[in-house]
RNA sequence: GCGGCCAUGGUGUAGCCUGGCUAGCAUAGGGGACUGUGGAUCCUCUAGGGCGGGUUCAAAUCCCGCUGGCCGCC
């Protein structure tokens, strides 16, 4: 299933086998929600290096519903990705005011706003979709708290998320598919500590960080992932869930993470919001106006390749569609380079030197 | 030529009749936020009463002239 090939420190790069083939870690996953990653296509994907997605058990049964999904042979086919795909379980979609109604022991109670029906999602539910879609990889059922919400609340949280992740466990019958569980605890070590231990003690195939970068302290995440790397098998893969900055990878990866998604890098390019080797730039602002150049010079994006600083800026400005496939293209790609070339300083043994050059560059931005 | 209407940040406008605000709003512009997907949203900063005179304790607001624009008439 996962396999170390070589350690740097704490950071590791391997392989993680599953029906869809070798992924390599460490690996980022466009989020993909409604079986697509917004605006562009699974070539362009794959042309970047993309090992992996993440699309949404919660989201697709409400439409088009996994049962369809499953009758076009699986998510897969559906939207024609044949390489890796995580589905996310539809514990954190859940808790948005668009659908929540409320949570018990049982499950959570949620209002559809397309229909206004409402129903019941429990982890059964979210496992048995998961298992029609035909994912990869799995993930448990959590309760996810808020990152403001006091120790007994979070605590509490972190109690119904292990019982969660015992009934997603018994429900799991497919063993094309992996499934993680989830640790939880909020910004609380001792939490974190017990969640790790707890979860890592089950019979998962990888563990994941949830309720992280969901507005808490940076320094307080890194403290929760150091927290639960301590109480985890050094060989199980582990994934940070939701994160998706350059620099909170590459910090995570040397404290021994291997897999991340987020919407962050997708979500950016749509605002204008571009990432470079310098930091981000606000490529839709006026000062790009008449800039003849590539959003990163050397980068060999697609967007980078052929379009100028301008002509972006004018179609994000036009709000023409293409602009935002541009930026997408671009963030996504940078992402994934800069993945590739972690994992193979991590294979040199010098992505310590790696990561101090990346940062050191990209957070003293030029002026 | 005569008459009427109008003049407020880059742009579009509110307030004027019934003087007394830090001159409001939108958009554009400059920063920032965004992390298990709505292209949204939010925070913040910069920037304004055509010119000249008068009335008044006080004028974007009332009066006169000038300049400029729009409309109508000969």
């Amino acid at each position: 299933m996962f396999k170390i090939k070589k350690e740097d420190n704490e950071a590791r790069t391997g392989y993680l086998n599953t029906a869809h083939g070798r992924l390599k870690t460490p690996f980022f996953m466009p989020v993909g929600t409604k079986a697509n990653v917004k605006n562009i296509s699974p070539e362009e994907l794959k042309e970047m290096g993309t090992e992996c997605l993440i699309s949404n058990a919660f989201i697709l049964s409400l439409k088009p519903g996994s049962k369809l999904i499953e009758e076009f042979g699986g998510i897969h086919k559906f939207m024609n990705w044949d390489r890796g795909i995580f589905t996310d379980s539809g514990g954190f979609q859940v808790l948005l005011d668009d659908f929540f109604v409320k949570y018990s022991d049982e499950g959570v109670k949620f209002k559809d706003p397309i229909n206004g029906k409402s129903g019941w999602f429990r982890p059964e539910d979210s496992v048995k979709v998961q298992n029609q879609l035909g994912s990869d990889v799995a993930m448990a059922f959590d309760h996810v708290p808020h990152h403001d919400d006091k120790k007994s609340d979070v605590k509490a949280s972190m109690n119904r998320t292990h019982d969660w992740a015992g009934r997603c466990l018994k429900a799991h019958k497919n063993d094309k598919q992996m499934m993680f569980g989830i640790i939880q605890g909020g910004i609380f070590e001792d939490l974190r500590s017990e969640s790790a231990k707890f979860i890592d003690g089950l019979n998962f195939d990888g563990v994941a960080f949830g309720g992280l970068c969901i507005g808490e302290d940076r320094k307080k995440t890194y403290e929760m992932i150091k927290a639960g790397m301590k109480n985890i098998d050094k060989e199980k893969p582990k994934y940070v869930m939701g994160m998706g900055t350059p620099e909170e990878i590459l910090n995570s990866i040397s404290m021994g993470a291997d897999i991340f998604d987020s919407i962050f890098p997708a979500q950016n390019a749509r605002r204008g919001s571009l990432f470079t080797g310098d930091g981000q730039i606000r490529l839709d602002r006026g000062k790009f106006i008449d800039e003849n150049a590539p959003i990163e010079e050397g980068c060999k994006c697609y967007t980078c390749k052929n379009f100028s600083k301008a002509y972006v800026n004018f179609m994000l400005n036009s709000r023409e569609n293409f602009g935002l496939r541009l930026a997408t293209i671009h963030n996504l790609y940078f992402l994934q380079n800069m993945i590739k070339e972690a994992r193979k300083e991590i294979e040199k043994g010098s992505f310590e030197e790696y990561r101090q050059e990346f940062l050191t560059r990209y957070l003293n931005k030029k002026e």
